[in-house]
DNA sequence: TTTGAACTAATAATACTTATTAATTAATAA
DNA sequence: TTATTAATTAATAAGTATTATTAGTTCAAA
């Protein structure tokens, strides 16, 4: 779907400012921050506003185009991915890391097929590792 | 372990503020903010500064008496149940409640002996879940 | 096109967090 | 017990992050 429909679905205009934060998001296989997202589009839109980027990821999160990230440091995270998937927070060096794995996914619903939660409703579950990256100029790798 | 004994093993002098705030997170069941802690402590202790609130608690969570919790609205939060537990975030009312399964435990500690992450030092392993409460005014129930 | 509601840019206001510093306090040793 | 000293605190200033305001602009429907 492109840009443009995804926004008209989540009935939101379809402006030029909110087709480039949200292809930004798109490419963007971290969990940026706001001032991050300004900075990606910023060579290419200079005109376009930091508060209309804050104010853009916030009504996106919103319409479920994007979802916010829980983040230790107390700055706001947005995830483009909205699949089922975890997280690795590196605590040292501010990363946030998708985490996937098919068998715990599985193992995860299977075990709230059981469980009841009442006076909820549930958005998602996502399982945390938090940690701190042994060497911080290399990768984590996940085996 | 008294709360003076518990500063002095975490290298904390063991002040009046001290332990007061150490008291106060010990009762909070809930996962409050430095201003809710703030509010708690205020009526007994009307001269503890918000200032030293703050960075008290900060200096707890360094020296490992209590936890960080990573929120979404942005807000710094502190755990004092330091044991393995996930939480329930409700979104439209700014709680985080405690979860925890003994069965959903095991099930990630085994899950996690066969999977290998590396350049990683991992602290813990959390399963958080996302929801919207259906009557604010009510308990979340899990069974 | 024209029209009107939605949106944006710029910036002001507010809230949150960190830093500074003089005064105070706890822990040690005399 | 008191003196000493290094750590801590209160008060507040400084620095960031977030939200609100508003005049002007843009999009999309008719």
């Amino acid at each position: 779907m492109t840009l443009r429909d995804r926004l008209t679905v989540a009935k939101l205009k379809a402006t030029h400012q909110r087709m480039t934060i949200l292809a930004a998001m798109d490419d963007c296989k971290t969990h940026p921050s706001p001032e991050k997202v300004y900075e990606i589009i910023k060579p290419g839109n200079p005109t376009i506003s930091f508060a209309t980027v804050y104010n853009t990821l916030d009504s996106f999160a919103q319409a479920g185009l994007i979802s916010k990230v829980a983040s230790i440091s107390g700055n706001l995270r947005y995830d483009s991915n909205l699949g089922a998937h975890g997280h690795i927070y590196c605590h040292n060096t501010d990363e946030i890391i998708d985490y996937y794995d098919e068998e715990l996914n599985k193992l995860i619903i299977d075990f709230f097929k059981k469980k009841k939660i009442g006076n909820l409703k549930i958005k998602n579950i996502t399982l945390n590792i938090n940690g701190d990256k042994l060497d911080s100029t290399k990768e984590v790798t996940i085996k």
